[in-house]
DNA sequence: CTGCATCCTATAGGATACTG
DNA sequence: CAGTATCCTATAGGATGCAG
């Protein structure tokens, strides 16, 4: 079987869908931010959003709720008065470490290079 | 300083905010499966279209613009007729190759926990 | 405290048609 | 061929207020 053409390899394709398949999981603005934050430890509701700092209840509630469904996360009930609830990780959330470490060293690198191609620069207007 | 308070680490605010950085920059559906496609080598606009199957041409015309700005691909134009207009990537662009690689890694995993927990259930409804 | 209900805006992304 | 123009929908995400 040769590649004549310069058609996508397999390798190429089954690439292209695994990382489609893990950004579908993985999208939005908060999902991997919110994993960081209780990868400090379980956290109530309330705790969570004071971390995130800009993240709305009604998006925070959204965000756990599919990190629930997607077995990242557990929420716990306790029934005092009134209810306490925590969130907090599975083991399965460890899973996602890599990526999070990639993306860590990437942001860290890529700020650095912008702050110096700024510098390189005369100071515009 | 002690931590008494379950307030967020500096270690991890700081992961949170270079994550957050990273997704910025590679945000969307396509910036990383086009990066992908790339990578088999220099590319034509339509020829990338093909390789991504859905995109249309306004997105995926925004999408190479955006990767430009970003210092990931270069244009090159060819002055024949009609024209030929080259997306290729810069050295830089090979910096996501461990995000990349992690997110390959972990969607071709996750897809697979899918499936067998899907077996290991009866048939609903 | 832990959210949900409601309303709203902005952006991503798609369909279709068209131009140099 | 390599896009642009126009129009449209869906979703993300935010603001505010309220309920158990």
């Amino acid at each position: 079987m040769q590649q004549t053409k310069r058609n996508g390899t397999e390798a190429c394709k089954s690439a292209m869908s695994s990382v489609k398949d893990a950004l579908y999981v993985l999208n939005g603005k908060w999902k991997l931010p919110l994993i960081i934050a209780l990868r400090e430890g379980p956290r109530r509701f309330n705790e969570i959003q004071k971390e995130l700092v800009d993240i709305t209840p009604k998006v925070l509630s959204k965000e756990l709720r599919e990190l629930e469904l997607n077995e990242f996360v557990v929420r716990k009930v306790y029934h005092t008065v009134p209810v306490t609830v925590i969130y907090e990780l599975t083991p399965y959330s460890s899973s996602v470490s890599p990526i999070i470490e990639a993306l860590k060293e990437w942001g860290e690198q890529h700020r650095e290079r912008i702050v110096k191609h700024r510098k390189e620069e005369p100071v515009t207007a």
